[in-house]
RNA sequence: GGCGCGGUACCCAAGUGGCUAAGGGAGAGGUCUGCAAAACCUCGAUUCGUCGGUUCGAAUCCGACCCGCGCCUCCA
């Protein structure tokens, strides 16, 4: 039984989707103004985490990603470099599906933009309009919280005692209540507007995640995701607008990941601590070892975010790597050893175990490096056969389709080049002239090879980046 | 001020009433090696922020305190 910690009742629960064997999934996106930096990603790999457990688990999943490519910063930044606002936005897309490439993030089904779907969101606004949930203001349309009895639910947000906070807009002054929120902003000198029937002017931030997600899945839906700051108020408008709207349950599971933090600080651009996934790569850092390191914490704890941390992540990795290479590369003699279906079963086991308890990840991993400390003792013994090897790999390659950490072609292969100097320091080994063989491996080891001298001859690999 | 989360070894991190307090990294010792490196093995907290309480029994429950952190109108 797969259990959620679901963030509108507080507790865990059963998780049951709407269609048994079918899962909707909404993950609130990016907005495109700027390159994602590791916090964002966090919640992507949290995300992707649940979505390719699931799928482990048979669940067939269809996942939408909305992109915000409408909203102030994006508007600001398309002026301030004198874009217009499709040209400025069309960089940090691209961008940002690169970024998902580099972490082996699994693509979402649809990634519908906010910009795309400006005539459904004016559509829906009219909608509320009719029921009395929005009203019009100066132009601009507003939601009526006071309507909408459950405002607050999701948050445990008591409306009585809300304090306008410091950032609310002097243009919003003209609002029933200070907690109303915009669900459509009135044509601005300067911004970029749709003419649409509720006049010229652009959608509200909140408005995009309701029409999207429920054009793509449906009026009610399984699990909506997002970042712990998304709770107040993003989802608890997002509630509001489509319960208001459709008068259905919007969602039913509510999974928030808690953020990243950098040395023990929260990120900003002024501390200088707010490192893009590009940043940490020019710096040769393996995009797995940060996927590894990103994932390995429970989404539902806060993540310290150190280099030393992500050292220890490539070293984590390389435990796996290893591990594998030895059962890929071992001349295994022919018999088997009868304990290894047994462990392997049992690995398996407590891997969907701790994934199964609300993501777990910490339970699965425990799982998986006990498995290969057994079965590397055994290695040490040679007491393992072929088929074992084989059993091994394969239930690997399985938890691999859940933490996404192996890429399937690392098949590199060297050049001749490398290939003859390695031939070279065998033909010198061979004459015992260490000499030269050590200055071939300091050479090559320059380059970045690492070569070891086993009891089966010399093996090479691309040495591990730092 | 309101609401909420966390403090487990040198570092990261499971465990949330009772078998030896997982696992990873680092470190030390060993195997292997021409020597290395890598890999592998072994070792490692009588103790879970502090102080009280409940209990036959607490890292786990309760209370107080200390420390760190998050949200409170467009930040994942």
């Amino acid at each position: 039984m797969i259990r959620f910690f679901n963030t509108l009742s507080r507790k865990l629960e059963p998780f049951r989707p709407l269609d048994p064997g079918k899962v909707k999934l909404y993950t609130c996106g990016p907005t495109v103004y700027d390159y994602a930096h590791i916090g964002n990603f966090r919640a992507y790999i949290f995300e992707d985490l649940l979505k390719r457990f699931l799928k482990f688990m048979d669940y067939e999943v269809i996942q939408v990603m909305n992109i915000t490519d409408v909203d102030d910063k994006t508007i600001k930044g398309a002026q301030s470099e004198g874009l217009e606002l499709e040209d400025y936005t069309k960089k940090y897309i691209q961008a940002f599906f690169e970024d998902l490439e580099s972490l082996n993030i699994d693509k979402a089904d649809y990634y519908p933009r906010a910009t795309e779907h400006i005539l459904d969101m004016a559509k829906m606004i009219t909608g509320l309009m009719n029921k009395g949930f929005a009203y019009r203001q100066d132009g601009s349309i507003y939601f009526r919280i006071s309507k909408f009895p459950n405002y607050g639910r999701l948050s445990g947000m008591d409306l009585a005692k809300l304090k306008p906070g410091q950032r609310t807009e002097a243009d919003e002054y003209e609002k029933e209540s200070v907690q109303d929120f915009a669900l459509w902003k009135t044509k601005k000198e300067g911004e970029p507007f749709w003419e649409t029937d509720i006049g010229a002017g652009r959608p509200g931030w909140h408005i995009e995640c309701s029409v999207m997600s429920s054009k793509y899945l449906g009026q009610t839906f399984d699990i909506h995701c997002g970042g712990v700051d998304n709770i107040f108020p993003h989802h608890e408008n997002e509630i509001a607008q489509s319960e208001a709207y459709s008068g259905k349950k919007f969602v039913n599971y509510w999974l928030h990941c808690r953020h990243l933090i950098v040395d023990g600080e929260k990120m900003s651009k002024s501390k200088g601590n707010q490192y893009t996934l590009r940043e940490l790569l020019e710096k040769k850092h393996d995009p797995a070892a940060l996927r590894l390191l990103l994932l390995a914490t429970h989404y539902r704890k806060m993540l310290n975010f150190t280099f030393a941390g992500l050292r220890q992540a490539e070293a984590s990795l390389q435990r796996i790597r290893d591990f594998i290479y030895e059962l890929e590369n071992r001349k295994f003699k022919k018999e088997e050893n009868k304990d290894i279906p047994k462990l392997v079963e049992k690995t398996r086991k407590k891997f969907i175990e701790g994934l199964s308890n609300d993501l777990n990840i910490s339970v699965s991993l425990t799982a998986l490096f006990e498995m290969i400390r057994r079965v590397n003792i055994n290695l040490a013994k040679e007491k393992l056969g072929p088929k074992n090897a084989e059993e091994l790999l394969s239930l690997i390659y399985s938890f691999d389709k859940v933490l996404a950490l192996l890429p399937e072609k690392e098949k590199t292969s060297l050049s001749v080049d490398i290939e003859e100097k390695i031939k070279a320091r065998e033909k010198a080994r061979a004459e015992k002239n260490y000499e030269l063989a050590d200055k071939i491996r300091q050479e090559l080891l320059e380059s970045g090879v690492v070569l070891e001298d086993t009891k089966d001859g010399v093996r090479w690999k691309i040495k591990k980046s730092k």
